[in-house]
Parts: C-alpha cells; sequence; structure tokens
DNA sequence: AACTATTTATAAGA
DNA sequence: TTCTTATAAATAGTT
C-alpha cells in the first residue's frame, strides 16, 4: 500500500525488512486497538522483531485477557443428574490436556531454575555488601548509591516475574483458544 | 476506511458491531500474516469477540511464539555481582504482582469450589445407575449409551481437573514471584 | 456475501 | 529515525 504493490515474500535486504517492521508492527497494534475500541472486544498480541526483539499489545491488557480465560465467563451451562455444572464448549482431544499440562509444569521447573540464580546473584551481591564498610561508616552519597543498586536488583527481578506470569497466561491463553476453534 | 469516517467509539448497536468485528479481525490477521511473511517476524494473536468467542492467529503458531516468549532467547544479558541474569526489558509495577497473586488465589478457590460441584454430580450419577437395572440385563445400545455417557462425564472432569492443575502452576509461579520480590 | 465510495495504511523517497 | 506523498489496501455503508 504505498507507491508501488510489492510482492508477500520476505524482505532481503536486512535494513528494509527493518523498517517495513516498524512501520507494520505499529500498524497492526494501532489495528488491534480500533478493533478493541469499536467492538469492546479483547485483543492480546506478541511479535518477534527479525532482530527478536518482543513486542506486545494488550487490551486491556495481556494479562487481563488471560485472566478472563481463565474466569470462563461466557461458558454455557447445562444440567447433568441432580447439579449444574460447567458445560465444557470445546471438545477434548486425547492427551492433549496432559501435554499442556506437561509443558506448563516443565516451564515451571524452568523458571525455579531461574528464580536460584537471581537468589544466588542476590546473595553474592549481600556477601559483597558485606565485606566492605560497615554500613555507619558509608557516606550519605555511599549509601544513596547502596539503595540504589538493591533497588535496581528488585526492579529486574520484579520485571522477570511479571514476565514469567505474563508469558504463563499468555500460553494458556493461547492453547485453550486453538482447541476451541 | 469506507463511505464515511467512523467515529472511534463502541459501535452501539449490536448486529453492526458484529459485522464489523468479523471484518476487522479478519484484517487484523491478513495484516499479521503479511507482517509474519515479510519480515521473517513471528506473530501470536488472541481475540475475544463481543459475544466472547475466542479466535486466534499465529505464525508459525501460537504455541510456538508463547513458547519463545516464556523461553525469552532474544532478550538481552547483563551481568551482576558474581552471576549474568536476564535483563528486565519493560518497567515493573509497584503493587502489580500482589494484585496479580489475589486473582489466582481466587481463582484457585473457585475452581476448587467447582471441582467440588462435580464430584457431587458424579456421585449422583453412579447413584441413579446403581437404581436401574443390573448391567447384565442392558442391551447392546443400552450398553453403548451408558459408555458414551460415562466417557463424557470423564472428559469433562479431565478438562476441569486440568484447568485446575493449570491454575495451581501460576498460583505457584505467583507465589515464587512475591517470595522474590 | 458482494459491491464501491472513501478513508487509511504504507512503499518509496527525502 | 521521522516526514511526505503517491498509491495500494481496508472497510463503512449499502444492496
Amino acid at each position: 500500500m504505498g507507491r508501488r504493490k510489492i510482492e508477500m515474500k520476505m524482505v532481503k535486504d536486512r535494513s528494509s525488512r527493518q523498517v517495513t517492521f516498524s512501520k507494520r508492527r505499529t500498524g497492526l497494534f494501532k489495528k488491534a486497538n480500533e478493533l478493541a475500541t469499536l467492538c469492546a472486544a479483547q485483543v492480546a498480541i506478541v511479535v518477534f522483531s527479525p532482530g527478536g526483539k518482543p513486542y506486545s499489545f494488550g487490551h486491556p491488557s495481556v494479562e487481563a485477557v488471560a485472566e478472563r480465560f481463565l474466569n470462563q465467563d461466557g461458558r454455557p451451562k447445562v444440567s447433568i443428574p441432580g447439579q449444574v455444572v460447567d458445560q465444557s464448549w470445546r471438545e477434548a482431544k486425547v492427551g492433549k490436556l496432559n501435554r499442556q499440562l506437561n509443558t506448563v509444569l516443565n516451564r515451571l521447573q524452568a523458571e525455579t531454575k531461574q528464580g536460584e540464580v537471581l537468589d544466588e546473584a542476590i546473595r553474592a551481591s549481600r556477601q559483597k555488601l558485606k565485606h566492605q564498610k560497615p554500613v555507619n561508616e558509608l557516606n550519605v552519597d555511599e549509601l544513596l548509591e547502596m539503595r540504589g543498586s538493591m533497588e535496581k536488583l528488585r526492579e529486574k527481578i520484579r520485571g522477570r516475574i511479571s514476565e514469567i506470569e505474563a508469558s504463563s497466561s499468555l500460553l494458556l491463553l493461547s492453547k485453550m483458544a486453538v482447541e476451541q476453534a
């Protein structure tokens, strides 16, 4: 949609490809936002650039869309002998759910290891601080700097955790969505 | 982009909104496909229609992109004292983790109750069967029908259980998060 | 579902 | 990267 029509094949030139990606990612997210706004729809998108950088869009947020799935608001109910229970709104595929569960469990295990690495990093960091001057001998600037370092580390850890949660939600969400289709 | 410009607000008429959703979802997925093709990018989209139906697009697949997002292959690394850890590429928001945790806890509680309801349904179902003819007096059609009912019920329960376990996994992730933070 | 008058997205160029 | 602009593509209203 521009000066001329282009072939729908991968853009060969790396630089042009990056430019095209930037422009079209912007356009895609704009369209997604319009869809959400006009139709009161919930939308979650994750994109990896050719360079491997992740970008995401969520309305109201990737997490919120995932939570909606978990809450299963829209599921119809049906009665079975003596009770009313949720009607499964998708066909169950044999073994698929187990594979899903395994994926999540594997993921959990992997992430746990990463958590341990982070813990190690924190401990190492604290050890290092211990061997420095006692706190009461530090001047104000040094204290502020130390506090800043600690806060940065905590921020990193928090960010990492948010990612884990958001992406786990996304994974579950997308798998369930696919099965419904 | 049509006969006239429209306001970027929710379309009031339910029917029109559904039509707009269909057209624009198609357009969004097409754009996503073009982005993936032209730029060798990976894309995953999940959308809930105003009616609550989920739709998804993935290149190469939603699962693949979600997995990559989880693994964060492309994330830059940065070293801190004695270790190398992942660098967070986005800002963490204070309090978010606790809100997330609460959500998951509430969800888990709800799911547990639903599980109990299912148990009740199963028990009721079994009771009912007991009071019917002995199995050896049922004809082939009746046996097949009964088997079908049982299998459907088991499928429902399996799906339910996987959801509960998945929720539990999220719960664990959330707990890890808060404890580390 | 199809049809178009328009609006919007964007390829190329600066 | 950001802007401009000619043109391709998407789509709102209509049938």
